[in-house]
DNA sequence: AGAATAAGTGAGTAATCACTCATATGAAAT
DNA sequence: ATTTCATATGAGTGATTACTCACTTATTCT
């Protein structure tokens, strides 16, 4: 009793907790890695970055492979991959619009660690791994049902799921990752025209069909 | 003349030049550095698998990251990037079916070299721009004019190129380099299936439109 | 308040880094 | 054969690396 008295006087001073030091390393590491790479940061940038001493990092992780670990753990993620639950949608075509919409509003959030990722996962399994799972992984889980679902209606082609899927999230992956990197790229003003683009695209082709 | 002769004789035998040198380290710095990354590929590795001193590299190039523009040069990618100009086509969908077919099978070819550059263009700007005018800016200089045909002939609707081409790109380039590495995402069996699948999408979209 | 415990520190460590340079090698010219 | 010269070598350089540890500081327990 008396010790969670003291543990929230203490979050009430600012002084801060092992787990907001922890956290603080964490932020820093993320900033650091994002913008040299893994192995082109150092722990020594890190520990400056973050406000504590190097021998405090190797205290709360014991290698710097386990702060990248730490850095890209399903925490940080789990934003990325819930789909918005209070909004219900009833066509496979609108869950398509609104997954769209949410996905690049999370991932233009999150730019910088997803491209961190994808660069990353190349190099260590354990990020390819961790990549596939919680993001690809959990995106096609949500997405098919929906698939399905329009196929049966009628709404959609018979396409083979999987392919169609990559070039889904090849669209939506370039937009997100690479509209910043090449500028000039992505002319729209907003992520709803964007979304609006891609789905579009998506949904109708490029080709006139209708000459009858 | 005498010196011809002599160079020659050195290329008969198997004692190397300084020009086939400069090409292993050149070779064996990609190989690394597509493995490791840029940051994580020490000289002294490169030099080991090149199969010459660690001298050598810094008499060839006098920095490492010369070394990394010497790998991403132009000549390397020249083959992934024109066009082959022997098949001539006709119609606007003609050329997307050939175009897109040939960039996947460079891309296949290419894939960790391509992967390496997506990757370390977030860290280094040189590799960034390499990467933006080589690839990008030349393969949307080639597609420019067929998509505008197309739409003039009344083959394509009149969407807006950058975005047109920004979500192609990412469906080519999501198969290209995902396809590998995620495996079980890219069930086709050959490059020319892959390619149906990306080029009917690209052309006629998801949705069922005929419903009259 | 004082003892016990946990958390933070930064100088220190061996290993590795990119890079240098005096020396060795071998081919071309005389 | 001898000299000339470009090229190749690898031990050596200081700087930086991830990581350790004896020590200080802060927090919790009695």
């Amino acid at each position: 009793m008396k010790s969670n008295q003291e543990t929230q006087l203490r979050e009430i001073r600012s002084k801060k907790t092992p787990e907001q030091r922890r956290q603080d390393i964490i932020d820093a590491s993320l900033k650091i890695f994002a913008l040299k790479g893994y192995s082109g940061s150092s722990t020594a940038e890190i520990a400056h970055a973050a406000g504590v001493a190097e021998g405090t990092i190797f205290r709360h992780f014991t290698t710097k492979k386990d702060l990248l670990i730490a850095v890209l753990e399903p925490k940080v993620l789990d934003g990325l991959i819930q789909l918005d639950q209070e909004y219900r949608v009833d066509t496979p075509t609108d869950f398509f619009r609104r997954f769209l919409r949410n996905r690049l509003e999370l991932l233009k959030e999150n730019a910088s660690l997803v491209r961190f990722m994808f660069a990353e996962a190349q190099y260590h399994p354990e990020v390819k791994e961790a990549l596939f799972k919680e993001i690809l992984g959990q995106g096609i889980g949500i997405i098919r049902p929906w698939f399905e679902k329009g196929v049966e209606q009628g709404d959609f082609r018979d396409l083979p799921f999987l392919p169609t899927m990559r070039s889904f999230m090849g669209m939506v992956m370039f937009y997100g990752l690479m509209g910043n990197v090449f500028q000039g790229f992505s002319p729209e003003k907003t992520i709803e025209e964007a979304a609006d683009h891609i789905l579009d695209l998506f949904l109708h082709g490029l080709a006139l069909e209708d000459k009858k």
